[in-house]
DNA sequence: TAATACGTTTAGTTTGAACTAAACATAATG
DNA sequence: CATTATGTTTAGTTCAAACTAAACGTATTA
């Protein structure tokens, strides 16, 4: 019935647009969108025919899937093919992505703030204008260090919750009593 | 001295990046900082000498910007310009973030779901196999449709949190005691 | 009322990410 | 060993977002 591809279509296209909105690509969503909803695990050609991408760019959406955990990747025995199939547990995904691309983001920040910190540290003599600016800019640098190592704590805090996942967030939102 | 100037500019940088990374455009990245490590509030004009980017385009993000809040404008009384100043409360920022981009894009993620849910809810007549598959279906986006209402409520949360911005986060991190 | 100062809007351009098509590398099969 | 099946890489293309330049609207000043 056409009703139930449409329900597909509709949901593969809203995972697209979800996909962009966080900084992935439509194919990406596209793609685990097609693998959540099959009730088998899929080739890459089959998800090229499902998806409508080329192959090379399933292959490269796909490894970038299973880099952040959203896909697993399962060797079937006597089978050339790869087959494919999505993580259902959401709050695993959340963290695979915190993981993988917040926690490096992250770092990045603190250390880019870190190295203009120093560079005000290590300026030479000042003339009192001088001062009073870098001593407004330190000020201002420690505040969002600051907020940037808070954010990664908070981060690093969630991604050592592993065995709690799926339980934790429910329950502190009360979903689950 | 240029130690300095290579700080602000290397902030600034970094803050472009970031921008860039959580989906907004290194323009708006770039304006923040240059307000942020501003003593004085800045005018559009001056903002398009110190960053570098024309009228029009500082005219759209620096509105984008006071939409989030990360600025505000300072009308000051007897000037025909228009100032700006940076919000230096990230706690602050992040809720406006998360008022402004996060809540309406979960709102349109659960639409999206219960919309397909209910496409296959108002399916006519279905073979067994499709019976089958539209059972599949509905476990899933049920699935995927209650982890969005949780991150729904988790921000809903946070966004309700107004007066303990500031401390709460910083204290459930153990930042302060 | 003319001239100026300012912010916004618009038409066109630039740019980078994600795509396609096709060549390629590798392993399995006959 | 030639052929086929498969996934990856690459050169080139497409497309949308963010920019520029310039026109525009509006308020202020002379």
């Amino acid at each position: 019935m056409s009703q139930i591809e449409d329900a597909r279509a509709h949901t593969i296209q809203g995972l697209s647009h979800i996909s962009n909105f966080w900084g992935f690509s439509k194919g990406m969503g596209a793609i685990f969108g097609a693998l959540y909803l099959s009730q088998t695990p899929l080739s890459l050609d089959e998800l090229v025919e499902q998806v409508n991408i080329t192959k090379g760019a399933v292959s490269t959406n796909i490894r970038h899937l299973e880099r952040l955990g959203l896909v697993q990747k399962q060797v079937i025995i006597g089978e050339r093919k790869d087959f494919y199939t999505a993580e259902t547990d959401f709050w695993k995904i959340a963290q695979g992505i915190l993981r993988e691309r917040e926690k490096s983001e992250f770092d990045r920040a603190i250390h880019t703030v870190a190295e203009s910190l120093v560079m005000i540290d290590t300026a030479g003599a000042l003339s009192p204008e001088e001062a009073k600016l870098a001593l407004f800019y330190q000020k201002r640098l420690q505040t969002l260090a600051d907020f940037f190592k808070s954010l990664d704590r908070l981060v690093a805090a969630l991604l050592s919750m592993e065995s709690l996942v799926g339980s934790t967030f429910d329950r502190l939102l009360g979903r689950k009593e």
